[in-house]
DNA sequence: TTGCTCCTCACGTCACGTGAGGTGGC
DNA sequence: TTGCTCCTCACGTCACGTGAGGTGGC
């Protein structure tokens, strides 16, 4: 009754290869109505035609095939526009970052070295509201801001609640392996009383020795700040173990990045200034 | 004397990871400063970090890693900057594109399907002046705008000189295989003496019967006019071997694509009217 | 000295593309 | 009947990521 056609001629119908009609197959993206059970041949059903629309339209956004089968399986219409929507919403923002990319790329070539002013602190154990976890390179930033927002409404508005700018704990591994431990934290004043809440501890922030660097300007350039201040501790050798910290600052005109890299204690080391850099 | 880093400092100065830095050393992108004969420990140069950063930024913006070698060792700033503007160029098309099958994608959830008025034409030996080739899907577009550019520069302003719109014929492998025969082509009047010139030929189009319907409306739709025009030809069992053709129609108020699909000779055939749909 | 860092295979991932070698359908 | 279409492996691509298993450096 219903046409069948071949899967040349689906391809041809629809703009999808062969090859990938028969990977859709396998993967049970897009089944063909009919496999002749003696020869294997695929028989394609007309009505098959707007779904495999559907599907290159998706793949052409790079949608991977898991997902374009989550929207074509979503229970309801609600469902799949939520779905399609989620999407839409993350191209938006890889968009974004593209173009910060791009200007970053622009500056970097550009732009001469970005000048290095660093300041040496001791910071003593600070107690502090915080949210860690395991996070992929790609998601720190989403995760950051999100696990920054949540500190901030458990703390409070009252600005004496806290003895300092938001700060996070990025472990080695987050860079070495792009996944790693990411501690967020809100550092609380003595006479604040935030109860952990949700995600949100008590902890304590560990003391530590740091050399010190303010990044000012878009935070896509924030690796340059981390080449020159770890080119910095490199050559007096001053490296020490340890999480680098990330302070974020409100900042004058713009946000701008306290970017803390751990060094030997100052005090039981020669006084940096004296060393031979070499 | 100079510094020399670690892989993990490296990695923690320039926010690629280990793993990819040992890939960029393998396949030659970024050579360590130097390779420890007996371990094997590569140590990094201070005077790299910018190289990776460039490096990184290249990568987010989704650059291969043979382009971006290219960029790297281009003998001047002239050079390297063409390679730059040259990547940005096409990431501006990709951008582009998203958007316009983002609407098609739209389009194709939202509305219902399109009318199909199909007309049968029975076409005659044409002689043309062409340019054809072995086509990749993805350059179709670039290809087909450069060759018929190149056409009417040949063929001239004189309408005169022209028996019907551009047009373009596209073998099965192309739509099958994603990489196959195209040929563009302007129809000559018999008046016009336009002679081969750079890849432009005079061929004769050969005749066919064909079914033809207008897709009016933007190009990223154009594949429901195949699905339409194609189900209906399979339908009635009318298909024939031989390219599919478009012509391009400068159009009333948009422009518009006529879908030609090779179709039995009708003389010969009962009167697709008359036939049984089934 | 101990564990931490670094090393090299070998294999996996994702969405197909590229043949090779062979059978069925018109 | 012939060649054209379709089939199934098996392997390649790209840029790494994921372990396994082992050695060197502080």
């Amino acid at each position: 009754m219903a046409t069948l056609l071949t899967i040349g001629e689906f391809s041809r119908l629809t703009h999808l290869s062969v090859k990938a009609l028969r990977h859709y197959d396998d993967v049970g993206l897009l089944r063909p109505a009919d496999v002749d059970a003696a020869t294997g041949y695929r028989r394609y059903a007309a009505a098959q035609v707007p779904v495999a629309h559907v599907i290159r339209r998706f793949r052409d956004l790079d949608m991977p095939l898991g997902q374009i089968r989550a929207v074509l399986e979503a229970p309801d219409i609600d469902a799949r526009d939520r779905a399609i929507v989620a999407h839409l919403e993350r191209m938006e923002r890889v968009l974004e970052q593209t173009r910060e990319t791009v200007a970053s790329l622009r500056r970097l070539l550009d732009g001469g070295e970005p000048d290095l002013a660093v300041e040496y602190r001791s910071v003593p154990v600070t107690p502090a509201l915080a949210i860690g976890g395991r996070v992929a390179w790609g998601d720190a930033e989403a995760w950051l801001a999100d696990a920054l927002g949540e500190l901030g409404r458990a703390v409070g508005p009252d600005p004496g609640h806290r003895a300092g700018p938001d700060g996070a704990l990025y472990g080695p591994e987050f860079f070495e392996q792009h996944v790693g431990e990411v501690v967020a934290f809100v550092p609380l004043a003595a006479t604040a009383d935030a109860p952990g809440s949700g995600r949100a501890e008590r902890v304590d922030i560990p003391a530590a020795d740091l050399a010190v660097t303010v990044h000012r300007g878009p935070f896509a350039d924030v690796d340059q700040a981390y080449g020159a201040l770890g080119t910095y501790v490199a050559e007096r050798m001053l490296g020490a173990d340890g999480p680098i910290r990330e302070h974020y600052l409100d900042g004058d005109p713009d946000p701008a990045t306290e970017v803390c890299w751990p060094v030997l204690d100052g005090r039981k080391t020669i006084p940096p200034d004296s060393r031979d850099a070499r």
